[in-house]
DNA sequence: ACCTCCTATTGAGCGTTGCTCAACAAGGTA
DNA sequence: TACCTTGTTGAGCAACGCTCAATAGGAGGT
């Protein structure tokens, strides 16, 4: 695997573009404390040391790299603006890097840090999607339940094409179908008078 | 915080539960990975081999700590058959146990076999809430979603007693209404030949 | 009281791994 | 050639998971 790659000196940027590179293939197969610094460098070709060097711990080098496979997330959920069209985007994402996802972003043992970058991904993902709605300033109820689905949509999208389903359209519908719902019963919260339970 | 205990000799079983309660409380505040066995063996007032006489293996540990969780939860998610019930048996635990739920579930750093644990604990009330709701041999996409459903029901229930509100009744509104929607919407898909997308 | 046996319990120590630090060397510039 | 920036390294420390041979607490039999 450690491919010694003849030891040339390369400009700082293009390091950390292959240590991330390395990162994402890496980091997919296995969760982040089974895989260690010196495989990693290994596999650059490098010492552990230079990884250091440019990432002052392991944590931080992990964090980069779940950052980028995000970023690739992102990227792949904003086709256009139309609901639908991110539900799209997002599931297949999730039918293209279904272990990696899974790998970076569920299965590993993370501290705190990935779970962030986890829930800013989805933030990010519930803000595009309100506005693709034109669901402007909504009340908390609606903005938690909406933060909800996307849980919703993240495991069903696994499980559905881990079963090796590929009827996307019957689940991305099922997805839009869910959404409208859930911003309807969250919207009749009144925030401030609790409602009362309905008797049975 | 050490206290050493006046080094007593226990029973096997004694000093597993005591461990385990130890593991309970600590693993609530900070996630695995960052709670070394010499703290625990330390807290409970004994040396780190003993532990290993009991636990093969940190990760043996942690699995018999989240384990117990788990059995917690599903007490509390069960007091009788009512979807409603068992809806609201799960809420009043993560209100309660908010900090404990996210720390050994979530947060954490743990292999494959916590997330395994977790899988299995929705399974389990994947099940129950179905038969509850007399839901006989489902098909595969209502299993899935029913499944998903629930990862909509932690995500908010966390969420939303994480913000401080009070308004159980109303959180449990939502979660029943989305499962009956849910339910329908994966009923609508005709396994064998996956439905078309309309038009718009 | 004493001996015996079971096993809970320990301390010393090994290997791995994350991380530090001082020094080396590749390549550009004068 | 001399210099200087900075990419790069090897030796080594500390923390931590884990092993193993040996100790000692306590119950049962005599």
């Amino acid at each position: 695997m450690a491919q010694a790659a003849a030891r040339t000196r390369r400009t700082a940027e293009d390091r950390r573009k292959q240590l991330i590179g390395i990162g994402l293939s890496m980091l997919t197969a296995r969760p982040i404390h089974q895989v260690t610094i010196d495989e990693v460098a290994a596999e650059a070709g490098i010492s552990r040391s230079l990884l250091f060097h440019y990432f002052p711990t392991k944590q931080d080098y992990y964090v980069e790299v779940v950052r980028a496979a995000s970023r690739r997330l992102l990227r792949s959920a904003a086709p256009d603006d139309s609901p639908r069209a991110i539900v799209e985007g997002y599931v297949a994402f999730i039918e293209r890097r279904r272990t990696q996802y899974v790998g970076l972003f569920r299965a590993s043992g993370l501290d705190d840090w990935v779970r962030e970058i986890h829930d800013e991904t989805q933030d990010a993902l519930t803000v595009r999607i309100m506005s693709a709605m034109t669901l402007t300033n909504p009340s908390e109820p609606v903005a938690l339940a909406v933060r909800a689905w996307w849980a919703f949509a993240e495991e069903l999208a696994i499980e559905w094409t881990g079963r090796g389903r590929t009827d996307r359209d019957a689940l991305v519908d099922i997805l839009l179908g869910a959404l409208d719902n859930v911003i309807f019963l969250a919207d009749e919260v009144r925030t401030d008078r609790p409602i009362l339970p309905p008797g049975e």
